[in-house]
Order: C-alpha cells, then sequence, then structure tokens
DNA sequence: ATTAGCACTCGATTTTGATGAGTGCTAACA
DNA sequence: TGTTAGCACTCATCAAAATCGAGTGCTAAT
C-alpha cells in the first residue's frame, strides 16, 4: 500500500468525489459515485478504493459513517490536475464591463462588484501599485498666502494632491521659476532616480526656496509610495453567508472584519504579486490562504498589468468547496479585459 | 382603562424595564424590578402595573409566561424623557482623536473606527458635502500633447483632478492666459452663482479656445457634485454579531450587505441632515429607521459641521436595545470634536 | 478483482419528561 | 382602595432517551 500510485480509476473516483461536493456540500457517498460515474462499478468496489484515497490522505470522512469530502490535498490535485474548461457564459460579462469608465478607481469597484455577482462569492480588487512609475508632471499652485498646492502626475496618469506649508507667501514668478526648475530637472525620473546628489542640486539653484524644495521632494515620495494609496476594493462580502461552513462559531465576524479592515487583504496582494507563475492565477486551498481569517476558505488571485508598470490583484474568496473552473475561468476573463483596457 | 395616564409609578416602572434590558438582553420579569427600584413594591403588584403598561404598548411579553420587553413605543418614550447624563468615560476618547489628520478622509476613517471601538456598535460617517461652497481654485496644466489636467480647488480646500481632453496641443502662453481669465472671473464664487451669461462672456473671450472653457465649466460642476463624492466610511460593522437579534435569519448579510453597499446609508445621511432639530442628534428606533434592512436596529446620528457649508453625518448602528446614554455621549463628543477641529 | 450481504457506527431528528421563571387571578389584608 | 400573599397555569429551555437511516468495513461468494 506504501508505494500505491494513484491509479487512472482512483484520479476518476476522487474527481467525481470532489464534483459532487462541490455541488452538493453534503458528504459523498460510495453508492452516489457507483451512479454518478461512468465506470460500472458497484458500491462496495467504490468503497474499497475510497478506504485507499483515504489512507493516502485524498479525501476524509466527518465522521464514522459518513460520506467522504475532499481534504485540501484533495482540493489540490483537483486543482492542479483535474480542472477543465467550462463553456464561457462569459459573453454577458464582457458586455457588462465594457462601458469603460474614464475613472479607474470606479472602473474597479465596478470589476469588484460584477465579479461578485457572477461568482457568487466575495471578491476583492486592489488598485494597481505604482511603485516604478516615472514623474510626469509637479505643478505647484498658490492658494493661501500660506499655502501651496503641489500637483503631481506619474506615469499612467495618476494624480496626486498634497497642500504644502510656506513661511512667506510667494510671488506669481517665483512659483512659476520653481515649477520650471522641478519639471526640468525631476520630469520622467522614476522615484529611484531621485538621488541625494540631485536633490543637492536643486536646492542650490532654488537659492532660499531651498526649503520648498525639500517638502515637495518629501511630498512626491509620500505621494507615490503612500501606504494608504493600496486601494482595496471588495464587493459581495455577505455571499458568504451562502455557505454555512463559513458561517458558523465566530468565523463570519473574522471574515467580514478582515473584508472590512482591507489592511489583511494586503497581504494578499502582495503575495499574490509575488508568487506570479506565469499564467497570473494563484489559487490557495484552505490553509495555504495568506490571511488568517480565510483558513477556511479558498482564493483565487489573478494578477492584471496596465503597463507601465501598474499591477493589480484581482480575487475571488470563498467556500473551499468553490466552483474552481468557473472562478479561473472568470478571472482570467476579467483580468484579460482590465489588461486590454488601457492599452487602447 | 381608557384615558390612563401615565403615572409616576408607572414611569419609574418602564423606565426599569428598559434599563435592566438594555442590560441584560433578556425579558425582565415582575420580580426583578421589586428588586431594581426604589419604590418599595411587591412584586404582584409590579405585575399589575406592568399588565398596564403592556396594555398601553409601551412593553411586550415575547411569549406567555416570559417577562417583558420595551416594544419601539417604549424605548421612545424612554429616549425623549428619560434618559439622563452619564459620566463621560470620554476623555480617552478626546486624546485618541486629536492627532489630527491633515487628511480629512483620514481623519473621517479614524472617527468611524474609534467610533465603532468605543461603542461596540457598527459606525459609519460622512464626507461633508459641499454643494454651496466657493471655487478658490483652477488651474490647466498640459500633461500630454492630447491632455490636459484641471485642478479645482474649493473652499476648504476640497481638491479635484480632471483630465480634459484637447484637439490641437496648447503652447504654454495659452494655457497660461486661459488660467488667467479663469480665475479672475471665477474665483470665489459658488457653483450657483457661475451662470450662462457669465460663461457666453467668458467664452467670447477665451476666442478659438472657447470649447476648453465649456469643458472646464462642466468638470467643474461634476467635481462638485460628483455623485460618487458622498464617501461614507464604516466600521465596525462586524460587531453586529455581538446581538444575535441582528443576526438571525437573513438579517445579517442584509446588514452586511447594506453596509457593503454603502448606497443605502446615503439615505440616512440625507434624512439625519433634513431633520436636524437643534441638537444635531437624531434617533430612530425600529421601524423608524429610514433605512430596510435596519428595521430590527436604532440608529444615532449627529450632524457635524465644518464651517463653510461642510456638513456631514455620522451614525451609530446597533440593536434596539443599544445603551442610548452612552451613545448620544459619544456622539455628541466626536461631533463637537469635529466641529472644532477645523475651526483653528 | 468484483460484488452481495450484513452487522455496526454515529450524526441527526424526534420524543419525552423535568425544571423553573414568570404570569394572571383571587382572596385576604391594611 | 391600593397592596400583597398564594396558587394554578403556561411555556421556553434543557437533557436524556428513543428512533432513524445513510454509509461504512468486513467477509464470503462469484
Amino acid at each position: 500500500m506504501r508505494e500505491m500510485e494513484l491509479s487512472e480509476r482512483k484520479m476518476k473516483i476522487l474527481q467525481a468525489v470532489v464534483r459532487n461536493y462541490l455541488e452538493t456540500g453534503e458528504p459523498v457517498g460510495s453508492r452516489t459515485i457507483s451512479k454518478y460515474t461512468d465506470l460500472n462499478l458497484s458500491s462496495a468496489t467504490i468503497r474499497n478504493e475510497m478506504a485507499d484515497l483515504e489512507e493516502m490522505g485524498y479525501i476524509v470522512q466527518p465522521h464514522t459513517s459518513a460520506g467522504r469530502i475532499p481534504s485540501d490535498a484533495g482540493y489540490r490535485l483537483y486543482v492542479d490536475t483535474m480542472m477543465q474548461d467550462k463553456e464561457r457564459d462569459v459573453a454577458e460579462l464582457r458586455d457588462n464591463l465594457l462601458e469603460k469608465e474614464e475613472r479607474l478607481d470606479q472602473l474597479l469597484k465596478q470589476t469588484a462588484k460584477l465579479l461578485a455577482t457572477v461568482t457568487n462569492y466575495a471578491s476583492m480588487v486592489s488598485a494597481p501599485s505604482i511603485h516604478q512609475n516615472k514623474l510626469k508632471l509637479i505643478q505647484l499652485s498658490r492658494v493661501n498666502s500660506d499655502q501651496l498646492l503641489a500637483v503631481i502626475v506619474v506615469e499612467g496618469n495618476v494624480i496626486k494632491n498634497t497642500l504644502l506649508d510656506v513661511e512667506e507667501e510667494l510671488d506669481d514668478e517665483t512659483i512659476l521659476k520653481l515649477n520650471i526648475l522641478l519639471n526640468t530637472h525631476l520630469n520622467g525620473l522614476s522615484i529611484e532616480e531621485i538621488n541625494l546628489k540631485l536633490i543637492t542640486t536643486l536646492k542650490a539653484q532654488a537659492g532660499i526656496h531651498s526649503d520648498i524644495i525639500s517638502n515637495v521632494i518629501d511630498a512626491v515620495a509620500k505621494a507615490i509610495h503612500e501606504e494608504d494609496d493600496l486601494e482595496i476594493y471588495t464587493s459581495g462580502t455577505n455571499n458568504i453567508f451562502k455557505y454555512p461552513e463559513l458561517t458558523d462559531g465566530t468565523k463570519a465576524s473574522e471574515l467580514i472584519g478582515t473584508f472590512e479592515e482591507k489592511q489583511a487583504l494586503n497581504e494578499l496582494v502582495v503575495r499574490s504579486l509575488a508568487e506570479d507563475n506565469g499564467t497570473g492565477i494563484q489559487v490557495y486551498i484552505g490553509d495555504e490562504s495568506p490571511v488568517e481569517s480565510m483558513k477556511d476558505c479558498s482564493i483565487v488571485t489573478a494578477t492584471y498589468d496596465l503597463g507601465e508598470g501598474m499591477k493589480g490583484t484581482i480575487g475571488i474568496i470563498g467556500p473551499k468547496r468553490m466552483d474552481y473552473d468557473k472562478v479561473v475561468d472568470n478571472l482570467k476573463d476579467v483580468m484579460h479585459q482590465l489588461d486590454s483596457i488601457y492599452k487602447k
């Protein structure tokens, strides 16, 4: 028994167990499989095979004398080797999404909503990170006698505003000069390229207004990195109530908390971006989850790429018995749409 | 019995019922009241009085031979006439909040979080509406050969960005002229004051670039009204799991959905702002709720006023047996802090 | 290698009974 | 007349007991 290989038949049985459990959510018994599959075997035979599969760790019994349900390893095997492409019912999806919002945040919000509606699971969409982006425009304007408005535009047309306090009022001409100074030196540079030497040069040229330069640089750095910039949009979190296994005990509360905080979801985004294996799709089953409160869930993520280094993550969070085929399919589709939408 | 007046004694008993129920969440019986109150009466007497109170509709029995719990009317009477000021344990609160964020949205987010933590209920904070605000600055900059960036600053330092498409590239001088034109004519005006006549004048002066003027005006109007500007921050929605009466059946799901959508919460904001009675505090009990999914909740709202017409709503959503005294107190406190924080 | 048959297990559901908090009512009481 | 003691009654809650049935493992026959 030790060096047992996974026979064709066992595969088929495991697949049947998973499929059936995904549909019903109930432990599935030998008799059911016996009819469900095309291999004509009696329930007794199936029982023997299932006993083997259990020993190998692919399925478990919730209790003696109940059917079997897939273990995490079972799901994993299924996802890795047994998924099949579904008929895509995604035409409709494409239509809906195509009303291309000009505002990126709106588009992403809408994407999250759409995914949640289509899949009946919870969804999340992270705004793209813009780390390695290049500065496109810096614009200072006087707004009060003691405040300057700094508008910072980076590649990809992401816009940031910051208010700067200044001691003495600056006249129009000075502001104009500062603007020219900043733009001629900084435009086209990424944040990493703005080094100390450059800053020193700028300060020297700014003369008595060198402190403003410091402020602006700080603002730029802050605007680009800005922690809270990791906007994450969620939708359909209440879909988890459709799956009892996610709502008993305090699980529901914890999940909802996680979705509301959004802080923890960032972990998901980071992991997902880091582990990108080429397909852009990642599946986390149960304990594999990067987020503590989702140990009873499965998570499927996709990485989209708007070009110019703007990458983000979209994800679906549902029960372990989620419809992996469909979810992966939907996710791929949305991912490709996002990829292409800004490559006009 | 018909024209029975609410005797002093009945009031006291009702009050005791409410108080006790708020604490324990259990139906309260006559014997309990008999000891809980200072009026020395036997349980039998209390029973008679309670029967009266029930007939009058202030309390109800969940089932025969259980204690009584307050009806909506009972809560209402309590809130209107029987609340008392609590010892304020809010010093701590003040400290926490005072780390005055420079960014308004951050501050509001933090406020919501704080309220949720302190009260153990769900909270919401709406960003101030800025309808009647005056323009402070308009700034056009070229960002691409075919795109202009319009930055719009209104009183209260709320900043909006919009990208405008332009047909032919504009040179620096033209942009400068347009900026001057716009600012000299529009600064200090509220959106209502920008009428057709003014627009016509502007267009005439802009000559061949009159279409840009149209675009800018549109952008200004959009930026100020913008529907989705009704940002609403929520926090502690998972606190509802602490109150079983809010989580059985599909209630939890509906509530969570409402909080996530945020759309419906807007109704709350509008109502709350409209019905402001001077104190700034509003209490909605059960069916009085403006939001369908909160028919089993009580809602307490407060209206804050940052000055310059920037008003917003903060609210607490919890079970009907919420600690009204404390909630009102906390809310008042936070409201005042917000009121003063921007009146430096 | 497959299958029919059977005893067995155990969660889920229903049944039953005991408990006790709380009520309404009546009669006695100050 | 208002208050109170006493008592029968109701009914949710809990625990123990009984029942049910889906599903298993094992053995023996094919």
